[in-house]
DNA sequence: TAATGTGAAAACCTTCACAGCT
DNA sequence: AGCTGTGAAGGTTTTCACATTA
């Protein structure tokens, strides 16, 4: 199997295997078929089988895949062996609701300093991390070894926001904003959009 | 043009559109062509307009696109000239972010109704809205004309409370829980689920 | 026997390129 | 002159189907 660019709609599925994995694991299961998870996740097992090639020879002829090593395995590959660290910039209804979001420590985010522009939650307490001035960005990511910045900043702020994320030196922005905003190549983003979501779900549903 | 079926990743992209034409719309512009809603929204102008072609000729050559036109076009096509009603399951912090979250009623998504199962939290108020117990789920519903779900309940509970929301009659479902649930055809599920999207994005950034 | 890993085929989606309209 | 709408080409992703191996 020599290395072609793996296609991000499959990066995009490794995740999914992992938490199914996780979850078959948590059961007491040791071993697995294409099919089986296939069966939990509505995929079909060539799929699985197809994504998981890309990156090396997890399973067993005439048994399946090893739970726990093809964990393992996924785990590395996806870089979620180790804790990455984020920065939040805006800490109204939304980024509170996030800074208190008690899914992301348990898969290794961690959430180790928060900003605003607003001169009113500037030195408050928000879920016990202390509300910076955005002036303090770029240290703080430098000084804390930030990788992510999370976005939750009204629209109209989002893209300056982001501009000074990136230039302060994040290489991954989580966007809670609802802007689809430009970022420099080199740079991850991903967009949480409800609305969006809603939106093209009622397309589904009209009539 | 003969109405084949829309691919889905076509029908992803319409609300974008929206958006980006609404802003230019408020920034005062009257025409746009492909080739400047590309350069807003970083896509290509070919597929701009072979995703309009899917319903219709909303263009003119040599000048572009009407913005009032063709957003009302596209409001109607996605379904978006209409309130459409939601319920929340779940007024845990994730539910009350999303109950207090002021990007839905905009749009045209209202939450009209909020159940939890924990006897704590029913007969509260959240946001203007009354707990209710999941027994009047299915009454509620139907009565108050409820076409979606939102579910904010914790990832144990979400395919059980799933399950309810469809047996009591809603079309589409919005699912806050890290889970990948399974729904039956005709179903529409969107996934909001941020962790995914981190453990998507580590691969990137890792090394 | 049972299930993987994988070339090849099929399906799907994007981009090209240009006729045709304003 | 400028830009749409669209067949056709090109590229990507999924599915098939089977040789291979435990």
């Amino acid at each position: 199997m020599q290395s072609i660019e793996v296609p991000e709609v499959v990066v995009l599925r490794l995740p999914l295997y992992v938490r199914a994995l996780t979850q078959l694991q948590m059961a007491g299961t040791d071993v697995v078929s294409s099919q089986q998870l296939g069966g939990h996740l509505q995929m079909t097992p060539a799929q699985i089988r197809k994504d998981l090639s890309y990156f090396g020879r997890f399973g067993k002829q005439g048994r399946g895949y090893n739970i726990q090593f093809l964990l393992k395995e996924l785990r590395d590959i996806l870089g979620l062996t180790r804790e990455w660290r984020a920065c939040l910039v805006g800490v109204g209804r939304l980024g509170r609701a996030i800074i208190n979001y008690t899914g992301f420590a348990p898969e290794g985010f961690t959430i180790v300093a928060a900003f605003d522009s607003s001169d009113d939650q500037i030195g408050t307490d928000v879920g016990g991390i202390e509300v910076l001035p955005m002036g303090d960005l770029a240290k703080i990511i430098a000084t804390k070894n930030v990788t992510i910045g999370i976005v939750a900043v009204p629209a109209i702020q989002a893209q300056p926001v982001i501009d000074i994320l990136v230039e302060g030196g994040v290489k991954g922005i989580l966007n809670y904003a609802p802007v689809a905003p430009q970022v420099p190549i080199g740079i991850v983003m991903r967009n949480i959009d409800p609305v969006l979501s809603l939106q093209s779900m009622t397309f589904y549903l009209k009539d």
